[in-house]
DNA sequence: CGGAATGGCTGGCAAAATGCCGGTCGTGGA
DNA sequence: TCCACGACCGGCATTTTGCCAGCCATTCCG
């Protein structure tokens, strides 16, 4: 299943940088005909190595101008109630990803909302609330970087 | 800039849930013309809501089967450390992102490393030598669960 | 050692999608 | 009322996709 060759991580490589560039191009950069790059992607897609294909869209556009980080422990660490929380946690629009913690967390929650007001009613309604919650610990976040730079903006008049 | 109506709320939840479909599937889903949805695209692409386009892809085919989030203490909190830190951290390649945070954590940074053997190494090796490092403590993430399919924020400038 | 089977790559062709352009409709302002 | 303006639509030339048969290197096996 990771028998991943040099070809296949240069294909995974350029479709993490831009996922909509055409076969053709894909091939091109590659140096190898489009034929051959399609039944690549199709076997990486095949063999569960690309799991799909997602928009990355700016925040403030979407009125999630404020992003946070909440570290949750919940009691008691049984499996039932790691799961029903985990899947609770993640059935909230808030909630960008779940993260189920080895160590003094048992959860952390990537939330983005609109304001700091947004944010204390989250907090509030959303997790105090639940019983199973023993504590939570909230960081705002500042900045947030990805190694997976934005690609290449497609310009209508982009000379090559 | 944020001025995103119903129809481009739509395309963008269609985009974050699948990029790569055609143009005319996206349309046609929408109920509009190709045409009509390619323009929308490219406005939104334009003024910055679109980011771009990046493939998902199944860690363990990339021998990144091991990841932990690492909260990280740097002193003196001043910009020059904080900004220095934040790119070396960025340009390791077994980080994923990094978290600029306030609160009682100044960073937390997503790793991913093939085994808890080269967890342990990039611990020893990438941050105990760094002299602006006052503390790091490391979660090792059991699951993970993004949310590719929601949206609906409450927002003021949502009309329906 | 030789022959055949296997897997991957290539080029070409029909079908489909893209990108562009002019036309149409509905709205708001003078 | 009339006009300007923006958004949407439909159609057409060009590009891209998806598929197929053939080629070549490697490997397996007699």
């Amino acid at each position: 299943m990771p028998v991943v060759d040099e070809l296949d991580s240069e294909i995974i490589r350029l479709l993490q940088t831009d996922a909509r560039q055409s076969n053709r191009e894909l091939a091109r950069r590659l140096g190898v005909a489009p034929s051959t790059c399609l039944e690549r992607v199709r076997a990486l897609t095949r063999r569960g190595v690309i799991r799909g294909y997602h928009a990355d869209i700016a925040p403030a556009a979407l009125n999630r101008s404020v992003q946070a980080l909440v570290s949750v422990q919940v009691r008691p660490l049984s499996r039932a109630v790691i799961d029903t929380f985990k899947d609770s946690a993640n059935a909230l629009p808030e909630v960008l990803s779940v993260f189920v913690l080895a160590g003094g967390d048992d959860f952390l929650l990537h939330v983005a909302v609109q304001d700091l007001d947004h944010l204390h009613a989250f907090l509030l309604d959303r997790l105090s609330k639940r019983r199973e919650i023993a504590g939570f610990r909230t960081s705002v976040i500042f900045q947030q970087e990805h190694d997976t730079a934005p690609s290449r903006l497609p310009s209508p008049t982009s000379a090559e």
